[in-house]
DNA sequence: TCAATGGAAGTTTTT
DNA sequence: CTTCCATTGA
């Protein structure tokens, strides 16, 4: 292996090495403080990727460690990409030797494949995802007499969770913890759920974690082997550790105490999830004469958005404290724009990003980042009208796709006859004449013999058990299954699922609906196939289906993005949107309901997030009116607009931004929606507690600087076109003729002759 | 066994 | 409003 650059090889001493030639007095701290326990304390934009690879770089140009020495933890795949291609840049082909850097996941099921057997697992055991789990944990319900309605599986799935978060096993759960699912059976439904895990030849992403932390306690010379090979350990974005990660962290590091970590409490986003910021403001304690590095100096963004972002979180309690400062003069200040409802949010954000593309900014430096996923929607609406070029990013993900996830299943049998829950999957599907009840005789075999539902079924084929149809489907299936497990020796992954697809009458089955969506599905598919040719085996393929479930096509095209400001944490761009800054939005319903102050404080800590994503110009939004799961919802603006300091910021309201009304103070008689309250009374119950809470407590919202603008009010008609009336026949781009049915406002109900009962804002019709 | 129908429930964030 | 489900009938 060549070390390209070693300090004292590229440079005499005294000079600085190429990799920490650019950076600060802080960065450089922590790069070349390589011994004992580090901190680094890094604020948002202040460059700490830079100084981690750089540390990274350091530790293997002086010797200190080979790159297979070092264990680099981050919190998700991109980040992990990220710092292999920047290591890369400092290492070149040394970056190869990296095999410890990754997810805590896939650095954790890259261990369990190593000492499986210890956990009573085969070393080729299968990673179930959320979807496999809820189904599995459904079955042990009715299986076990439980009224699924009563205590549903996805509570319990969600208690399993936090409870291996919390490195618990289901001997360890007190008397509190086994109460909190169907009267005290917590306990036996989770042991429960790990027996028939192992039996399967499978654990959940939970596991992954938990597994190996209980090699770590149990197994002496696999936790000094680990101590002995990791010389140095760095851990990213540690303010979301959780425990098990933590515990991990502890146990690995204890002898050496090279142990250095990366975070910010102030992005801490993902207690839901069993981080603990506690992880991070108790690093001092845990390591003591812990070497603390603050990074502050911030390179991403403009002084006004660095002041609006830090005036805001100022108001958390729990803070370790950063000050970011930056260089940069000038700038924008953050916007803040009214507007009436969500419909024109997104009008009015369509128009800036056309405004901005105009100016000549690409559209790949544009975002959009919401609080919740249903917020996407409305901004997919409007930019296909507009033919504004999009990707969203998370929410439907390639590979939980019903037809990815069917092929998979195939794949999994394959790879694993044990795999149950993807035989389950595909056993009749494309449909093959199987239901219920096969699969019932099926089970009942299976649970008898202690085969795998695979074999027990092909047994039951044979025997005179089944009806003669059933049975010959099913022997049918399973040669076919025998030919393809043989076939995966010769061929590429890619290819067996080729054939798989055909043979089963998968692909057939798609071709034969011609629906524009099973298109999409055949697509999806071959796209799968594609992202297949890299992997040499089955098995590695699957494995990086499981772990790494994010998909990042067509990066390449200019698109604007929409994402959600959790999927953005360690983006930046130079323009950013947030729309949705009201009470019940963000902070969420949930925030406000449940979790108390804590929550709000993540959720603030959220808007710190998505503020700083920014580096040039900011644009937060905030509607009157939304619909919420259909029903129109008033609100008002979020208690975190009137807590960004007046002067970084520059507040708009069109005249029919409801914020403008509210804050006026208007009474129901100047009140537009008035009307509406007195013709539906269950209007009244469906403004958002949030404005409950404001008729309640009194909350000001009441703007200090307010600058009345028109730009946008002629998009709101208040008064209905005159030209248009029920009954009349329309015209619409996208959907077509129709009759209008229902006027209300500027709002049509519209039975259109192809597209089926739309609601459409009048702007977008013609009288036919 | 399958398709249609109706009703209920759920809707944050992710490895 | 959607989506998922369970139940019903063919």
């Amino acid at each position: 292996m060549t070390l390209p650059g070693t300090a004292s090889n590229s440079a005499p001493s005294g000079e600085i090495p190429l990799y920490a030639a650019r950076l600060n007095a802080p960065q450089r701290e922590a790069v070349l403080t390589t011994e004992g326990p580090v901190l680094m304390l890094a604020g948002a934009g202040t460059g700490k990727t830079a100084a981690l690879t750089a540390r990274l770089a350091h530790l293997v140009a002086t010797r200190r460690a080979w790159p297979s020495e070092i264990l680099c933890v981050t919190f998700t795949n991109r980040a992990a990409r990220e710092m292999r291609e920047r290591v890369a840049h400092h290492l070149g082909e040394a970056v190869e030797g990296m095999s410890w850097l990754g997810t805590f996941h896939s650095i954790g099921a890259k261990m369990l494949r190593r000492h499986a057997e210890l956990v009573g697992l085969q070393s080729n055991y299968t990673i179930i995802d959320t979807d496999d789990q809820l189904r599995l944990l459904k079955q042990l319900i009715v299986e076990n007499d439980l009224d699924e309605k009563r205590w549903p599986a996805r509570q319990l799935a969600g208690l399993i969770d936090r409870w291996k978060n919390r490195g618990l096993n289901p001997e360890d759960l007190d008397a509190v913890e086994n109460e909190a699912y169907a009267n005290g059976r917590g306990q036996q439904f989770y042991r429960l759920y790990q027996d028939r895990l192992k039996a399967l030849n499978a654990c959940d992403f939970g596991d992954l974690l938990l597994h190996m932390l209980n090699v770590f306690r149990r197994e002496r010379e696999v936790l000094a082997h680990y101590r002995q090979r990791f010389k140095y350990i760095l851990v990213d974005e540690y303010q979301d550790t959780n425990q098990v990660q933590y515990l991990w962290l502890r146990l690995l590091a204890q002898e050496r105490k090279n142990i250095c970590v990366v975070g910010d409490d102030d992005q801490s986003i993902y207690s839901w999830r069993g981080a603990e910021v506690a992880n991070i403001l108790r690093f001092e304690k845990d390591f003591p004469g812990a070497h603390v590095v603050r990074l502050e100096q911030n390179y991403r963004s403009t002084p006004h958005i660095l002041g609006a972002a830090s005036g805001l979180i100022d108001a958390n309690s729990q803070r370790l404290g950063k000050t970011l400062w930056t260089e940069v003069n000038g700038g924008d200040k953050v916007r803040v724009i009214g507007v009436w409802d969500a419909p024109e949010e997104a009008r009015r954000v369509g128009e800036e990003i056309e405004r901005l593309e105009r100016e000549g900014a690409p559209l790949e430096q544009i975002a959009i980042l919401v609080r919740a996923q249903y917020q996407t929607r409305e901004f997919e609406d409007r930019f296909i009208q507009i033919g504004l070029n999009y990707r969203i990013v998370g929410g439907f993900r390639f590979y939980e796709r019903a037809e990815i996830r069917d092929a998979l299943a195939y794949l999994r049998v394959i790879a694993q006859p044990q795999d149950d829950l993807a035989f389950e999957r595909i056993y009749n599907q494309p449909k093959r004449g199987l239901g219920a009840k096969t699969l019932e005789k099926m089970h009942q075999h299976a649970r008898r013999t202690g085969l795998p539902l695979a074999a027990a079924s092909l047994q039951l084929a044979d025997s005179d058990e089944l009806p003669a149809r059933p049975a010959n489907t099913i022997g049918g299936l399973m040669r076919q299954f025998l030919k393809w497990r043989e076939q995966a020796e010769k061929v590429t992954p890619a290819e067996l699922l080729r054939t798989v697809l055909d043979e089963t009458g998968y692909n057939a089955m798609l071709e034969a609906e011609k629906t524009a969506e099973a298109s999409g599905r055949l697509e999806n598919l071959s796209e799968l196939a594609r992202a297949m040719e890299e992997y040499e085996t089955l098995g590695d393929f699957l494995e990086h289906v499981s772990l790494v479930m994010d998909n990042d096509a067509d990066q390449n095209s200019e698109k604007v993005t929409i994402m959600t400001m959790h999927a953005a944490k360690g983006l930046e761009f130079d323009n950013v949107f947030l729309p949705g800054w009201e009470e019940g939005v963000f902070p969420s319903q949930r925030a406000l309901d449940e979790g108390g102050l804590a929550s709000l404080e993540e959720e603030r800590r959220l808007a710190y997030v998505a503020i700083t994503r920014a580096r040039r110009r900011c644009t937060i939004l905030h509607a009157a009116n939304r619909r919420i799961y259909g029903q129109w919802t008033s609100s008002i603006p979020s208690r975190f607009v009137g807590e960004l300091p007046a002067d970084h910021i520059e507040e708009e309201t069109t005249l029919t931004g409801g914020a403008s009304l509210w804050r006026a103070g208007m009474t129901e008689r100047e009140d537009p929606f008035a009307h509406l309250a007195r013709e539906r009374p269950a209007r009244t119950q469906t403004r958002g507690p949030g404005w409950q809470r404001a008729l309640t407590t009194g909350y000001d919202a009441t703007p200090k600087r307010l600058k009345e603008t028109t730009r946008s009010a002629a998009s709101f008609a208040a008064k209905p076109r005159t030209d248009i009336a029920i009954g009349q026949r329309v015209f619409h781009d996208k959907f077509g003729y129709g009759t209008v049915t229902d006027q209300e406002g500027n709002r049509l109900e519209i039975e259109f002759e192809q597209a089926g009962t739309k609601r459409v804002i009048d702007s977008f019709v013609t009288a036919a």
